[in-house]
DNA sequence: TGTCTTAAGTTGACACTGTCAACAACGGAG
DNA sequence: CTCCGTTGTTGACAGTGTCAACTTAAGACA
């Protein structure tokens, strides 16, 4: 019953070689003829181990959400609530810089129907749901910590400016947009103070 | 010189055509051939008004910065620093949500690349500057409306949030998400609010 | 030991794509 | 009227995903 030893090899040959098209190539060109021709078996044979081009993407994309939970889950966490959110939204852009092809695989790029690809969409759950512990343990404002719908609307928020400063600083348009060069050096610290602000305020009614 | 009626009709045909594919079956099963072949001509008659298919999608992308430009334009102003600034972000989320497809192609997927496109440069830059000067325009905390850094920072957070915002609305992680229903009601009107507030703190320290 | 089942890999085919090249038709400039 | 450039057609080529049928070999079981 159990599956040979080669076999699994060649699936993880697979999976490992169609992350270096991608890297390259992009993965608009990825295929997976050109992922046996490297690996010198025929065109056929990936399909033995994943039903369809899609089925391998999932794979990969599953992988990146795993990974990018743990990552966030590795983060040190300082303890004060300001201090916590800012780490947290550094984690964040820092895995999103440091792993550009995996978070535009994430995030950017239209993915295989999630449905159809359960383990991947547990994996894109579960990283989600650390970003809404996270922000759910911080009592920054006047929310209290057991109003879920609070916490998702702040997660949502700071989720938002995250990815979107995220995506912002990967797509070439900071190149093509004329803006200042000193702008994208001091981008992140200074979204990051103003999410900040935004729960700072909240404080200073009270 | 001036070039025959029919054959700028059907380079109209030909945009509004590849459109309706986009709309239906997504941007990455767009062919020109599938095109042809629904305005019946020759698979080859595209050719002679496109130089390829990134051309044609750059056309359309082009197009679409370009409504979405008008679309901002268009806004009303209410006067005060903060209602301008929620009525701008109410636009541009108005625009995202009520043309998905549009928002999509311009922020969403993979763009051909920019340099070999100008026109599709050109317009999505003057849709950014609308952006960026509507925030200049706004005396919202101690920053000077001379200074370019800043009001590009704040830009950029701005445009980030919003960013953020629409493509996560847009994309179906929110069904597959297991998030309360309510949440997706208030996102806007929470996530406006706490960029709000992230201005409005540092008034109150002034 | 020998047979049998079943997964793994190969080969061949089909329909589809973008794009190059050579051709036909036709309208306006000279 | 003639010529030329634009528009459109036809045919071909290489590339893709995927279905179907075949071969091979490893492990289970008698």
């Amino acid at each position: 019953m159990a599956p040979r030893r080669r076999s699994q090899d060649l699936r993880e040959a697979c999976v490992a070689e169609a992350l270096a098209i991608i890297e390259t190539s992009g993965v608009e060109s990825l295929s997976l003829r050109e992922v046996s021709r490297r690996l010198g078996v025929s065109h056929q044979a990936p399909y033995k181990h994943f039903p369809s081009r899609d089925h391998i993407l999932a794979e990969i994309v599953g992988r990146a959400y795993a990974a990018f939970a743990e990552y966030l889950e590795s983060r040190r966490k300082p303890g004060d609530p300001h201090g916590d959110l800012k780490a947290m939204g550094e984690c964040y852009l820092t895995y999103a810089l440091s792993h550009p092809l995996q978070y535009r695989l994430m995030f950017g790029t239209p993915l295989p129907d999630p449905t159809q690809h359960p383990e991947m969409l547990r994996q894109a759950r579960h990283a989600f749901a650390l970003l809404r512990d996270g922000i759910a343990k911080l009592p920054a404002d006047r929310r209290k910590p057991s109003d879920e719908k609070g916490v998702a609307l702040d997660a949502l928020f700071i989720w938002s400016a995250l990815h979107g400063l995220a995506s912002v600083l990967q797509s070439h348009a900071m190149e093509t947009l004329d803006l200042p060069k000193d702008v994208l050096d001091q981008a992140i610290p200074h979204v990051l103070s103003r999410i900040g602000a935004a729960f700072e305020s909240e404080i200073d009614k009270t």
